[in-house]
RNA sequence: GUGGAUGUAGCUCAGUCGGUAGAGCACCAGUUUGUGGCACUGGUGGUCGCGGGUUCGAUCCCCGUCGUCCACCCCA
């Protein structure tokens, strides 16, 4: 008493009323396509060792530089909120041992991921993903499947979107594309901007998609990535593509997208809305073929992505509320103490709300209404002397009276 | 981390060229001694973000602080 009131911490957000129900309508649009999918759900521990995010997302990205929320435990153990769902995936699935196994898992996830960042329009610290992660197959056809499934998701909740594709080929193509980049850079290192010329360093591919239009012009000429990849890169990356045109997948190729985190190689994609604000990514993922050596498991191809269930929840519409169960009101005390017995009785099959102040019929019914009930029970003056129910039909106005000791065949 | 806005009733916002505040919506009640989603009438509800300064007096002016929003950076 007397202290400061206690506030939600900063970009953290409570969801309640239409808001949970988006989410809820999200999230179980989303599961019902992954098991369609063969995805099984897998849940993960949202407090993880910090080097398992060192080495996963990688030193060099924001994510793990400057925004995780990082701190000892009691045990004096280096632990960190998970940033991102895919690098305690790809532990469980080492930690238990399912690397050794040599056949295919698909699992799906959904939970809160913690970012410390300044928060603005589709970016919360604490915020929420839906993602898929599918292990043990190479196979481009995998790649397109995945989409096919995100495409799904977004077209059962009646959300616009466009496609970007890209590849960032492999261990063969990619550095040696990433040093005639760099090299290239280093030629116009003065003419580019300050940011640019940390970028040199730590991500030298986000360069290529600066918005500062000095830096545009100067790299007309540069390498491009598409341009540079091996020849299985190139023709995996060729079969996507048509794949996408045969199922009618509109896309667009975009050799500027660069997933922000380290472990991606080959395909990467990125689902974007242009009616969100700045932050226009909805999903994103793409292949990671290295990281689950990189956490020391057996060598195994993957690929996945991850939805912003904040970002696409200002896209959603929620289907029309239908009126469902019966509200439950009476005029005096006695009738609310019959009514306890009944609410008892109904809540076996039905959603019931119990008022359990007494008030007139007209008050009820206002209440009934607001409650979304499909049907109001009443006890009045008459009801309580009968020992009857009186009952009505909020949609149809049918009103009957029955007894009390008939509701069980009544109802 | 940088920059720009902003903070008045549960919500959306007005307002006072400095004299401690109003509307709409919502909520409650009544109009109808027992018939809803409409209408009308009335009512509950705010130390005008917090702290300091100027002033006889600040919600309004000044400074600080915290929060929120938007953009950059980055990302879902």
């Amino acid at each position: 008493m007397g202290e400061k009131m206690i506030n939600p911490l900063r970009g953290m957000k409570d969801l309640a009323f239409e808001d949970s129900q988006k989410f809820v309508h999200i999230v179980t649009t989303a599961i019902k396509i992954a098991r369609n999918y063969g995805y099984s759900y897998i849940e993960t521990p949202i407090l993880e060792e910090t080097a398992l995010f060192k080495r996963s997302v990688g030193e060099s990205s924001d994510i793990v530089g400057k925004e995780m929320y990082q701190f000892q435990d009691k045990g004096d153990n280096d632990v960190c909120m998970r940033p991102e769902g895919t690098a305690g995936i790809v532990r469980a699935f080492i930690s238990n041992k399912l690397d050794r196994q040599d056949s295919n898992y698909r699992f799906y996830y959904y939970g809160p991921m913690f970012r410390y960042e300044r928060p603005q329009k589709g970016r919360l610290r604490s915020f929420h993903q839906f993602g898929c992660e599918s292990f043990g197959e190479a196979s481009v056809y995998e790649d397109f499947t995945i989409i096919c499934m995100i495409k799904d998701i977004f077209d059962s909740l009646n959300i616009g979107f466009t496609l970007k594709i890209n590849s960032l080929g492999c261990k063969d193509c990619m550095p040696a594309y990433r040093e005639k980049l760099i090299a290239f850079l280093g030629n116009i290192k003065n003419e580019l901007c300050e940011d640019c010329n940390r970028r040199i360093d730590t991500n030298p591919i986000r360069v290529l998609d600066c918005k500062t239009e000095k830096c545009q012009s100067m790299l007309s000429g540069s390498p491009k990535l598409l341009d540079n990849l091996c020849e299985v890169c190139d023709s995996d990356f060729e079969k996507l593509k048509l794949l996408l045109e045969n199922m009618g997948i509109k896309y667009e190729c975009d050799s500027n997208l660069v997933r922000g985190l380290d472990y991606y190689n080959k395909t990467a994609f990125e689902f974007v809305s242009n009616e969100i604000g700045s932050q226009s990514a909805i999903a994103g993922g793409g292949r990671y073929d290295r990281l689950v050596e990189f956490l020391d498991g057996k060598p195994t191809p993957a690929v996945g992505f991850a939805l912003g269930i904040e970002r696409i929840m200002d896209l959603v519409i929620l289907p029309e509320p239908k009126r469902e169960g019966y509200y439950l009101g009476s005029m005096n005390e006695d009738g609310i103490h019959k009514l306890l017995e009944v609410a008892n009785f109904l809540r076996k099959n039905h959603k019931v709300t119990l008022e359990y102040k007494s008030k007139s019929l007209k008050s009820h019914l206002k209440s009934a209404d607001r409650a979304e009930a499909k049907s109001i029970i009443f006890i009045g003056d008459d009801e309580l002397a009968n020992e009857t129910l009186w009952i009505k039909d909020l949609e149809t106005k049918e009103e009957k009276i029955i007894k009390i000791d008939s509701i069980e065949s009544s109802l």
